[in-house]
RNA sequence: AAAGCAGGUCGGAUAGUCGCGGGGUAAUGCUUUACUCCGAGGAAAGUCCGAGCUCCAUAGGGCAGGGUGCUGGGUAACGCCCAGUGAGGGUGACCUCAAGGAAAGUGCCACAGAAAUUAUACCGCAAACCGGAGGUCAGAUGUCAGAGGUCGGUUUACCGGAACUAUGUAGGAAUCGCUGUUUGGAUUUUAUCGAGACUGAUGCUGACAUCUGAUCUCCGGUUUGUAAGGGUGAAAUGGUGCGGUAAGAGCGCACCAGCGGUCAGGUGACUGGCCGGCUAGGUAAACCCCACCUGGAGCAAGACCAAAUAGGGGAGAGAUGACGUUGCCCGCCGAUCUCCCGGGUUAGGUCGCUAGAGGUGUUAGGCAACUAACAUCCCAGAGAGAUGACUAUCGCCCCGGAAGGGGAACAGAACUCGGCUUACAGACCUGCUUUGCAU
């Protein structure tokens, strides 16, 4: 579907855009970029630095993030641009890890609503507790 | 068994749930859905070599520049691989080598060292000469002391003498002291005398002084010979031994190393034998010489399509336009319009883009690298860039008595191959070496 496509940020112009005119936050492993992008969906875009590590490093760490988001992306309010930046602090980072600190950081940006947040990410959370 | 050498393999497994990229099929219909299949590595890394492929350049040849550098083979090609040769290392299995030319030329050889290439002589060694000092030995002379011989006195003792104690003295000693002539002849004495070839005892010891000579040592100097030895140095003008020499030296000889020639073996690097002359420093990852190779840029290469935009060229049409003309036709210019062509740009799209110098197996050839034939398999293809997350069980390692807890390296495809280099927890296999133990 479009919507999926839509899911991620796919070009270096949205990237810019995002970095240029959206509103940062920040938790000690990650960095939230925000821009509201006039449209109905929302999108999200990661960026790991060479600081973060190797390739390898990189890669899982970028692949976290992703699974992260899929797991909370249900919950975002529509109608944003996201670019969460990893910090070289992120290099070890662990699964249940990530998805507490983006879930944090996303509360803290305003864009999970607390009524929501008890209802939605209770199988996550009980997952990550067993 | 321990230590080690060489080569090779692997790099957790299985199941489930959710998710991602791609192919196929079907449906829907032009974008999705369903099913199914596939989805990181031995180094995917570094981007160091070599190729394919693409575009650009290019008649041929040469120079310059760059690269390679023992030999033979393998390969599409290579700076790679295999098999050898040589040198070096290791007890050994085995390992290492940028391994052409220094007798074409130029340059350099720091420090140290006497000296680093037209070397030459600082020390040393040796010879000759000169000067000085000292030692030893011998001789001569003198003095002194002792000892001894001899002679005399003499009972041994003892006393005394002598140019005594040596270029043969004392002593002994064959033998000789004659012949002729004259004076008349003979004998004896002189003679315990003289000469005497020859022989020859003791012939000594110590001290001192002077002189002479020889020799040795040391010091200094001059001249000459020498390259054996010499704190050095990466490297010292072949090495070792014997002879030789004043001392030494390929000065001579033997062996070794090196050089040249020749013969034999080998495709060749090279090896071995014989002969010869008798010495030639190192450095070519310094210039250089020789042989061979060599166009450049790279998939962001490059090809095609689409849309928009600025504007170039060509063709056609062309006003109530300008000029020629009194005017018209006509000629020429020409705003504008239409079509075509080529080119440029880009948050567009498609291709290039994965069936390949491919993998596996068998057979054949080859010591091997590798090659050939046959069979069989299809094994990632993204584009902010998929290959992930969680759970369970088993296996491995660590901690712990147990329950249980913790850990698992180096590292991520980006056009594709062949290599090299670098990183890597741990596990396994094969062959071999050395040492120890047992039989």
């Amino acid at each position: 579907m479009k919507s999926k496509e839509d899911l991620r940020l796919r070009k270096n112009y949205q990237y810019q855009t995002v970095f240029k005119y959206g509103t940062s936050m920040a938790t000690r492993r990650l960095v939230l970029y925000m821009f509201a992008n006039q449209e109905n969906v929302t999108r999200a875009g990661f960026v790991v630095s060479k600081k973060v590590g190797n390739a390898v490093k990189r890669n899982r760490v970028k692949r976290l993030l992703k699974e992260s988001y899929r797991r909370l992306a249900g919950n975002i309010m529509n109608g944003y641009d996201l670019v969460f930046v990893a910090r070289p602090t992120a290099a070890n980072i662990q699964f249940s890890q990530a998805v507490e600190e983006m879930n944090r950081l996303l509360k803290k940006a305003g864009l999970i609503p607390v009524s929501h947040k008890s209802a939605k990410p209770a199988p996550q959370e009980a997952g990550e507790k067993e």
